[in-house]
Parts: structure tokens; sequence; C-alpha cells
DNA sequence: TCACATTTCTGAACATGTTCAAAAAACTTC
DNA sequence: GAAGTTTTTTGAACATGTTCAGAAATGTGA
């Protein structure tokens, strides 16, 4: 589903240590969190230098974007199924979405840093900027796998600009999770249940010709904050 | 307009040293960035030694706590005579958000850090979390004013969420700014005069009582926003 | 004013993210 | 298979956020 992955290491060890390293690293961040996880005890559990480790990943952040990569290539697995049975815009979301969660819940104790620095131009954490860029495309182009293969009719207008949209407002959902302490996440499944509901009826308020003109101007708001993501690029 | 802040210091001395300590803090941190500031540095220019300043600054990221306090502050003074002379929600809203931006540009350079632990449940950055709860309210305690003020008439139900509303949605403007590098921060200018003309219409619109049950709807999960900040306040 | 308590202040020590020069291992070429 | 090159790996060193025991200064009550 996508080719952005060149190798990083150019030999068949090097890409064995690399996995070693991660696979420890994501294993203790799920146990322990971010703070608590220290790059030294990755390395020491991996049985490898602590030189090492920063051999394969730049920083302590950069193994977050492995994760990013990570979980989203699990949760395209798991959705490819799901447009196949479903053809509604809104079940399809609804699935989508809670199958994301459930991807992600290992990780709810460390989530909060996976945002961490989304608002951070600098950070190489940050979802909207360069070094996530690779990750990002893949994941918009899951919803606009969502979008195109649904039965909704949309002017297209909003059609062309609703993958992004979806894919910001999947962002929202996430953010909601991570302040989500409810037993079984029943809060973020209930906003989930909502909002998608919400959506749906958004989407058919806004495909009314009445409103095309508020929709022309939300359209364009969208795409400002596209065109923000690609001048910081 | 708010008795929130007790006196954290004992004796005067202690006021004087702990004001010094965060005026060249905030001075270096619009100098340098928020990464480039060191405690160290801090410490040093400011005359007091490394431990000193960590009496009066649990961590390096409550004196951004500090921050907000005083950014607001100075946002709240200038909106006041904007509250005198506007009379319409529109020209109120555009007006204070302008304000804002104005009032944050000499920091630009290290705002992104600002938001940074915005995601993270556990920083004490985090300004939906329990530290940031007093600047919090007052922040949005300003935007009760805006709407209670304004002659814009609206349904009873709208009018009590919509500074909460109004308060996120200028979280998301900041949030731009903060990824917006045009010169003059134009591109963030322009956002807040379109999404300010949005927001109106959508006001409007909502307000319109065939849109009762959709209005009901989405209020119901801005209610279930605010539901989650005071689960982990 | 003196003794005691509290607050302010210091400097050293520690933990952890990060860098780097150089050794060891793996790979390539002839 | 040997020489040379590239990649992998190491361990020590550094910078910075943070902690803490205790000294110095300040405040309090007799």
């Amino acid at each position: 589903m996508s080719e952005n992955q060149k190798k990083q290491t150019k030999t068949p060890k090097g890409e064995q240590t690399r996995t070693l390293i991660l696979n420890t690293a994501l294993d203790l961040l799920a146990e322990r969190g971010y703070e608590k996880t220290t790059m030294r005890a990755i390395a020491e559990k991996a049985g490898v230098s602590l030189g090492n480790a920063y051999h394969y990943f730049k920083s302590k952040e950069h193994l977050i974007q492995a994760f990013y990569h990570r979980t989203h290539e699990e949760h395209l697995v798991a959705s490819l199924p799901v447009f196949e049975r479903e053809k509604s815009l809104k079940a399809r979301l609804l699935e989508v979405l809670r199958l994301k969660i459930a991807t992600l819940e290992p990780y709810h104790e460390f989530a909060g840093v996976l945002f961490k620095t989304a608002a951070d131009p600098h950070s190489p954490l940050n979802p909207f900027g360069h070094d996530a860029a690779p990750v990002r495309r893949d994941s918009i182009e899951l919803f606009e796998t969502l979008v195109s293969g649904a039965q909704t009719r949309l002017p297209t207008d909003l059609k062309a600009e609703l993958p992004y949209l979806l894919w910001l407002y999947h962002m929202g959902i996430i953010l909601f999770w991570i302040h989500d302490s409810s037993p079984k996440r029943a809060r973020t499944y209930r906003v989930i249940d909502r909002t998608v509901d919400l959506i749906d009826r958004l989407i058919t308020l806004a495909s009314n010709p009445l409103m095309r003109p508020l929709r022309k101007r939300s359209l364009q708001f969208v795409a400002e904050i596209r065109d923000l993501e690609l001048a910081e690029g």
C-alpha cells in the first residue's frame, strides 16, 4: 500500500539489530511509559551498547516515528476487511476509528508523548511536519480509500477534502482517547459513536445546495491548514 | 478579574528573586527559544544559583506556566477596551483574537513548546490538566465576558457552551499561529478573519429552530470534552 | 538583644539524552 | 584469500534537567 520505506540499514546484520532495538523499545514503552524508558535500559535489554542504539535511531523521539509507522501498518491491515464488508461512509468510519483505538490501546500509558510534540513545529515527532510526512501520507491514504469506496453521494469539492478532514478528525479522537481514563475507554467509544453520527449528519447537511457558500468557505479554511503543513515540510 | 494567585513566596526578598528569575527566563526564552535556554543560563544571568532557580520553579516547564499566566493578563488588559467599544459578537471575537496573537508574537520562536505537552495528560504544561486549571479558568472567563456582553441573540443552550467553544477555537488558532512562518504572520491573521466570519455564520445557522436536534447533539459532544478535563483534574 | 524557626540560597552530585573518535566486524573487489 | 572500504559497535565524555543536604540570611517571639 505504500512504498515509503527504504531500507535504513546496509547489511542484514544491521537490519536485524535495528529490529531488535525497536522491538525491545516498544516492549519497554508499553510497559513503563516514555519517561521511565531510558535509552540505556533499551540498549541494555537489547544487549547492545548505548551508542549502537543511537546509530539506528537518531534520537529517542525517532523511535516513536517508528512506532507511528508500525501501528499504522497494523491498523491498515485490520481495516481492509472493513472496506470489503461495509459500503456506507458512516459504517466504514465507525469501524475504522474503533479499530484505530483498539490498535493503540496497549500503548495508552505512553501515548501522551505520542502527541506531546504534535504542536511543536521543530520536533521530528510533529505529525504535521517533515519527518512524519511519509507516515502521514499513508495515514491519509487510508481515509482516501475509506471515502472513495463508499457509496455515499457527495459534492465534488467536499469529496476532495473529506479524506484529509477525516484524518484531522481521527487525530482529534486520538487526542480524546489519550486523555480518557474511563474503564475500557468507554468514553472514547461513546464519543466515536456520537461524533460519527454527527459527522454523517453534517455531511448530509453540507451536501445541500443551499449550503454551498458556507461549504466553500469551510473548505477554503481546510485548504489553508493543508498549505501550512506544506510550508513547513 | 481573578483571585487565583496566592503568593508563592514567604518574604519580600523571595518575591523579588522569583520575579527576577521569571523575567530573566522570559527574556532568554523570547531571545533563544526553549531548548537553547538552559536553566543554568537563566540562573547565571539572573545572578542566582541553579538550585535557587529550582527553589522558585519546580521545573523548567513550570516556568511556562508562569508564562501562560503573564501573557493572559496582558491579553486581558488589552481586550477590555474592545468590550467597551464593540458590541457585536463577531467584532469582539475578531479583535480579541488579533490581540491574542499580537500578545504572543514576541515569543513565537519558542511558542512551539507552549503547546508541546498540550496533549500529554501527565505534563504540568498541559493546558487541559490540573496544574493549568487556574489559568484556564481565567482564560475561559474572558470568553464568557465576550459572549455575555454581546448583543447577538442566541439559543440558551448554545449560549451556555459558547465561551468554552470559543476558547477551544482560540486554542486552535494559536496552534495554527505556532506553525505559521509567513511574513508578519499574514496567514494567521487571514485565517482569523475567515474563521471568525465562518463562526458567525455557523452561529446564525445553529440558532435556526430547524437545527435544534443537530445543535443539541453537537453541544452534547462539547460537554463530553469538558467532562474529560474534569476527570483528569 | 538573643535564641529559635523559617525561608532563601548554594554547590555538588546524579540521571539521562546525545555525541564522537576509534575499534571490531562485515562486506567488496581484485 | 588479501587489501581496502564500508558498516556496525563500543565506551567514554559531555550537556542539561533535577535533587538534596546543608549553609547563610531573614523573620519571629521572648
